[in-house]
DNA sequence: AGAAATTTAGAATAAATATTCCAAAATCAC
DNA sequence: GTGATTTTGGAATATTTATTCTAAATTTCT
């Protein structure tokens, strides 16, 4: 009874591909229709099919005709193509895992491997998500400030002493805020100056207090962290959000420090004072 | 009867401005909504409320609430305003990537394509070219140390910080050696403990001098470094070779990154002292 | 022009989905 | 600790949306 529906295409370009091959001699109304989809992609993820029919000038049971005649189920299936083709996909790698652990494959180049997908799963996310005015906005403040602080806590630290290596290998400014001999450097802080905060959930206090103090002082801040709802976010000055996916109840750091790489070196070459000499 | 929803944000924009505003007062269920649209505004545009709340980790009833709670009617009312959103930013967003790497300019955002690139590419070929035999025994001895040696520095540092995060997260007692005070920690180096050195060309004579005193103190080493040509091959122990690949004189660190992360976690899975917690 | 085949439109039905409501649980204030 | 208030989860319901069906209209072929 419940045919399978492998004629249909997988992919987007494959749908064109068929339009391409056989639209032409489809009927007047499903025609329309092609023509419709053709031009406009994007509505298909996001309309239901009495909207498309009325934007196609068709009636709806005309529309349904057309995702059958290319092989499709109904509407609902051929939709499923166009709505999964263009979010990314969020596996659930805490799943996967215990799958992993069940499967008795729990070796340590396996565990690798999640973490090699997780992680760039979660740079092309970041690379297309990410709101180019704000880091715009972040680059420009930086560029100008007189001395860049650096402010990341527990697993933040690792990305503020990368910025903090990156902007002395550049010879630009940089104080790295570690807490170190439990110093309080809260008179460093001076108008001009620009702050990178760094904090992911749940956020360390001493990293918000630090940032709020700064934002009392005048100092410039760009606050790098995972959500809105963060209290950096709260902050006035330029926001940039990166999320990690989790492998399990572990996340990666693999797009934050990409976000800070592309940061540090967008300020050093703003600044013109490239200095191009290998790290050690 | 009919209400007014004006209280409802307009825009995406004023959507998040609201989270930044009220989000985090928010009770748990509503919060973790919050946060999940925050992070994957797409999904809400082509999902339904079960498919979202299921992602989110709540009851459908819970991702309602969070919708009224916000001013909308309900779903619907809140869908509509994300998938005009996906709409207009549609196609551009499934070619930003290429487009921005094509178009080899050099704004910020250009350059974190190129960095997301590149740091894609160090991960995979990571998982690809990662000799299993000698990740295992990396695990193996680690597993079995009392005190665990991080040394790093420069470049390596943020991969040594991060692994002492992520060791005292697990429980497990390691010692992050940063040259802090210039104090000389070799007399903690003993018998029965392992270190994890790093260091990448040109490699740092401290760490270099710091791993060779302690494989004369029998301590076991675990090399992570760049080529077998380092210093850190020479030693006598687990040796794990990660090379990134280059965006002009900058060199990621997501590669070596990744691979810390699995060792980690491996060696906690080994030891069976796993905590769930989470990290801040 | 007339018969056969194809296509169409809209009403009827089935399925999926959003929304409400309320008892139970958790949290808060005293 | 006790009572009041808020928050929660799930089942019940309402609404929307997809899908099918059939008679009428159109086209095609001889």
């Amino acid at each position: 009874m419940d045919q399978d529906y492998a004629a249909a295409p997988h992919t987007v370009e494959a749908f064109y591909e068929r339009l391409r091959e056989s639209g032409h001699s489809l009927p007047k109304r499903l025609r329309q229709c092609a023509d419709y989809v053709a031009a406009n992609p994007d509505k298909v993820a996001v309309s239901t099919v009495a909207e498309l029919a009325e934007a196609a000038d068709v009636p709806p049971s005309a529309f349904m005709r057309f995702c059958q005649e290319l092989g499709f189920s109904g509407f609902s299936h051929m939709q499923k193509l166009f709505r999964g083709e263009y979010t990314q996909k969020w596996p659930n790698y805490a799943t996967r895992l215990t799958k992993l652990r069940d499967s008795g494959n729990d070796t340590p180049a396996a565990l690798l491997a999640e973490f090699a997908e997780a992680g760039c799963n979660s740079i092309e996310n970041l690379a297309r998500t990410v709101d180019a005015a704000s880091l715009d906005e972040a680059v420009a403040m930086l560029a100008q400030a007189r001395t860049i602080h650096l402010v990341g806590n527990r697993r933040a630290f690792p990305v503020a002493s990368y910025l903090a290596y990156s902007f002395e290998k550049m010879g630009i400014p940089a104080i790295l805020h570690s807490g170190v001999g439990n110093l309080k450097l809260d008179h460093l802080l001076a108008r001009g100056d620009a702050m990178i905060a760094i904090s992911f959930a749940p956020y360390t206090a001493d990293t918000v207090d630090l940032a709020e103090e700064a934002e009392r002082r005048g100092v410039g801040i760009v606050a790098l962290t995972d959500l809105p709802t963060s209290p950096l976010a709260r902050l006035d000055g330029a926001r940039l959000f990166v999320s990690e996916i989790d492998v399990g109840a572990f996340r990666s750091l693999s797009a934050a420090l990409t976000l800070a790489m592309a940061l540090s070196v967008s300020v050093g070459a703003r600044r013109g004072e490239f200095k191009m000499e290998n790290e050690s």
